[in-house]
DNA sequence: ATTGCATAGTTGGTATAACATACTATGTAA
DNA sequence: TTACATAGTATGTTATACCAACTATGCAAT
């Protein structure tokens, strides 16, 4: 047993960390992010990310600054840390592991004796 | 958004069912066969289980019953009840979904415009 | 101008999943 | 008779994900 089940549920933290890998964002922007580019499968109420992104930040996994727009707007944007990476990179290998094991139980394969 | 990550949480459920659709078993048995059958990835421990059962059987989605095996053991055995074989397809289905969203983000694939 | 809408973030309270741990109890083998 | 693997129960904790209500701002249409 590698991972328990408690792993199921850390996989919004994860999806997170993957869409900042690839550049800054705000909250809002991450949440829109995060229905588009999972083809409208994934999504994350405000109630859910916003709360998530503080538990991130006060982990140093994350990084948010404030910052004015162009528009006078201000939004808090967040990076992803070099610790936050390391955790990502960890996260992935987790959860590829994990579908392999779902596939094995859905797909019927049995373990080789 | 065709469902939230709320199905995350959901997956052992799915997973007891899809393997008591293959024979009945009992708690002990089952809990070993998560193991098994998924290449030793998954597990879930007695005091996540024999409530999971016990929930599972309040919807009537499996069925329990006494029996004293030949070893004079009484052992309570599950069998999946038509009310769970179409929850199983139906969670199957589901997991199927999240999966592919799961491989759009962390693939980095884009959805087309 | 002021109303309405999309944007942007905060907060509080709830349900429940998964977990750890401790407990009771029985068959089998050393 | 001790030890071990099996078999199930009960209790309490933590954290996730959720909804809903709340504050606010920029922009477009009337």
């Amino acid at each position: 047993m590698k991972f328990e089940s408690q792993l199921l549920k850390g996989i919004a933290p994860a999806v997170v960390l993957e869409i900042l890998s690839r550049g800054q964002m705000y909250g809002y922007e991450l949440s829109q992010a995060i229905e588009q580019r999972s083809g409208d499968v994934l999504s994350l109420g405000k109630g859910t990310l916003y709360p998530l992104l503080y538990n991130l930040e006060s982990k140093r996994l994350v990084k948010g600054k404030w910052e004015t727009a162009d528009s006078g707007r201000k939004r808090r944007y967040y990076s992803i840390t070099s610790k936050g990476k390391a955790q990502l990179a960890k996260q992935k290998a987790e959860l590829k592991e994990l579908t392999t094991g779902l596939d094995l139980i859905f797909s019927g394969a049995l373990k080789p004796a």
